[in-house]
DNA sequence: GCTTGACCTTCCCATTATGGGAAGGATTAG
DNA sequence: CTAATCCTTCCCATAATGGGAAGGTCAAGC
């Protein structure tokens, strides 16, 4: 995790920092959690404004672990929609690689459908190809 | 395609639009199908500079199509990387969210976890938890 | 005690792809 | 002719991050 983004995090208001005499940043244990806490949640996944809500829960030692649940839930969805999205994308992709000769040969059916192909995914379903 | 993006793609050198007398922009059926290009190339999760990449293949009519395949191919590596990490993230958070009770408890595994797991991936295969 | 290097600070800029909106000119409908 | 609509350019904002300049501070060496 970089100075820089420690800096970033508190200036839009995620961490707060104490000061030293002389303005340098100071760092207790429990700051230094929270910012453990960001890293784990980044690396999770979870976009800034999340990582924020989250943030607010784990302070929060009284709410309902169901809002933690919740949260969690929605962002594994979310990720599984875009995977879903991206597995489209490699089968489309695939086939059409698949049908390209890679060699020599200029003419490429990969281009071909670039060019050419609307798709309009639900219109697509009955599309000759 | 927003007519912002249009602009956009202009300026940036992928697209180059005649313009009519009065300075509107004029699109004839040969800028038009660069443009369905770019949207299919979009759609597909290419970037703005692999689009660039691919406008140039599609243009040079003599080019071998096992650069073209080589281009989709690593786009299709690329893809089913992040869908490898987006999937051990999702493993990890539904490990996490079915430990988690979900109710009016406050106790949650998946809150202890955000706080207390550094995550060194490889590290972390024979760490403890 | 002073110099030097390492580290800290703030401030500005760039990135990627997109959208919002203002100000003003062109065209078209009535 | 006027009013609405469409076009233009220009500036700003987004999310999360990195780069780098200009300047203050601290610690080590002599």
């Amino acid at each position: 995790m970089s100075a820089k983004m420690i800096r970033y995090y508190e200036e839009i208001g995620l961490i707060k920092a104490a000061r030293r005499a002389n303005g340098y940043r100071d760092y207790d244990a429990n700051d230094v959690s929270v910012l453990q806490f960001i890293r784990r949640t980044r690396d999770l996944g979870f976009s800034l404004e999340e990582v924020a809500n989250l943030l607010a829960l784990w302070r929060d030692r009284k709410r309902p672990s169901r809002d933690v649940k919740k949260l969690a839930s929605q962002h594994i969805e979310d990720l599984e929609r875009r995977m879903r999205a991206m597995r489209a994308v490699v089968r489309t992709l695939k086939t059409l690689a698949d049908h390209c000769h890679g060699d020599e040969r200029s003419d490429c059916p990969i281009l071909d459908d670039f060019a050419s192909a609307p798709a309009k995914k639900a219109a697509r379903k009955h599309a000759h190809a």
